[in-house]
DNA sequence: TCAGGAGTTCCGCTGACCGGAACTCGGTGG
DNA sequence: CCACCGAGTTCCGGTCAGCGGAACTCCTGA
């Protein structure tokens, strides 16, 4: 919904943001509640967008195209980011076999681009895709710590929602938090997001210093100490950083 | 190029395709001979497709944006497929630690959807969300195999491109090479779509035994024997296929 | 200094897109 | 059996978003 901008882009854009990362298939009546463009509208639309495979007709309605998927796996920044990522997130796995994540900054959230284990239904704090906000997870406090002041401003001065009796609200703790976690490179979170997860996350740094990128490995508070893990964890995101910037320098030299 | 439609949702399409897998980035120029786009139309374009991060301005150019990699992570069929496979491909990688890949059938093309390992920068045949010819590799062969009668029956028909010497050009011999593989559920290459690279690959059939994807594992020619890991990629095909076909009946009954 | 290619801006024309309204199709409840 | 409802589809005249030729600037290399 909110504010569509009256052009054909605007409305595909309206169309493609309304499948949620839980979304598996959405029906005609459902995206014109989402999106609240005409019937009309909504409907040559989407029978433009199946054309092109941007959507796919599902059994009882419509799903994200085969398309899209394909371009998605082609965008390059993120998709190098994932594939230099990949074997630092297996290995810390293997050090840990408890949930490990690779996300991203994208606006006001944090978006999960990989993860490795949460085999077990149960665990799962998030699908591939999926959003969190920032102020609730170790990884999105480890990705606002080193982001733009600007973003920090604006996400402390924004009410911070509480998903949680232990979510961090109140914009003096959380911004104390985040000057420590500027310090040591590593954020915590002990059931600030759902109850029974507690998580370490750790920034990864671009060659200019600005964030590109988060690792984080969550399990449930019980048995998972997230400070055991703090070394592993920088490790990794510092290991997947000097790739990062190794390849860039190779490339320019191309 | 290549009949560009006249409505802006196909100058969309065209502009994004025109990215390969191998494109990082694209210049205003290049992009447009290969749309075949007037400049100003093209300019327009560009900017309105940067403001909603379909593509980002990179360094010198445009590259496929943020946005896209992720609604591309959320294409529901797609994700599902690559899900529930990571963990036989891994498995598959740990038997063999040579370069594991799932493909998906995209009209008269394989897509490579899921790597692991080639993390050695020599042997990788193909990129994440790259495309290859059906009829000359193993992946590809396994897919045309098993798809519908009318696509084989295509591709038979229209000339097949010689990659290297030992690429399987004449119709009649990669008809028989089809059946073959129908019958046995295993298909091979050697140094058929490059010198030096040979390939098992084996069919993963959805319930109505339509072919979904195809997995394969490949190595270098020299030390490597496809044979001897027939069985192996057989056994994770299967897998992978009965892992979906409980799925899809799970949550029909829900 | 000039040539040429890359990228940007201008602006008037027009057909692609818009969306209200009227329709069909399958439930469902009175 | 019909009236009603919500989902999805089709029609069609109006109009503005998008079009693209042309003229422009900004580089870079000879």
């Amino acid at each position: 919904m909110s504010e569509v901008p009256n052009t054909l882009l605007g409305k595909v854009m309206s169309v493609l943001n309304a499948f949620g990362a839980d979304d598996d298939e959405l029906g005609f009546a459902e995206l014109g509640r989402r999106t609240g463009l005409p019937k009309a509208t909504l409907h040559r639309l989407l029978g433009d967008l199946t054309d092109v495979r941007l959507l796919d007709r599902g059994t009882s309605g419509y799903r994200l195209g085969g398309h899209l998927f394909q371009l998605g796996i082609r965008a390059s920044v993120e998709r190098r980011l994932v594939e230099v990522s990949t074997p630092y997130l297996e290995d810390l796995y293997e050090r840990t076999h408890e949930t490990v994540h690779l996300g991203l900054l994208e606006g006001h959230e944090v978006v999960y681009a990989a993860k490795i284990g949460g085999h077990r239904q149960a665990s799962s704090p998030s699908r591939l895709g999926g959003r969190m906000p920032l102020h609730a997870t170790a990884i999105g406090k480890a990705l606002l710590a080193h982001a733009q002041p600007a973003l920090r401003t604006e996400v402390l001065s924004a009410p911070l929602a509480r998903r949680t009796p232990r979510t961090v609200v109140t914009p003096g703790m959380l911004r104390r938090q985040l000057a420590t976690i500027r310090q040591t490179g590593v954020a915590y979170e002990f059931e600030e997001s759902r109850v029974g997860l507690a998580c370490v996350a750790a920034p990864v740094l671009g060659h200019d210093g600005a964030v590109v990128a988060a690792v984080s490995v969550a399990g449930p508070a019980i048995r998972f100490d997230p400070r055991a893990h703090a070394a592993s964890v920088h490790a990794a995101a510092t290991g997947i950083a000097l790739t990062l910037i190794r390849r860039a320098t190779l490339s320019s030299g191309n």
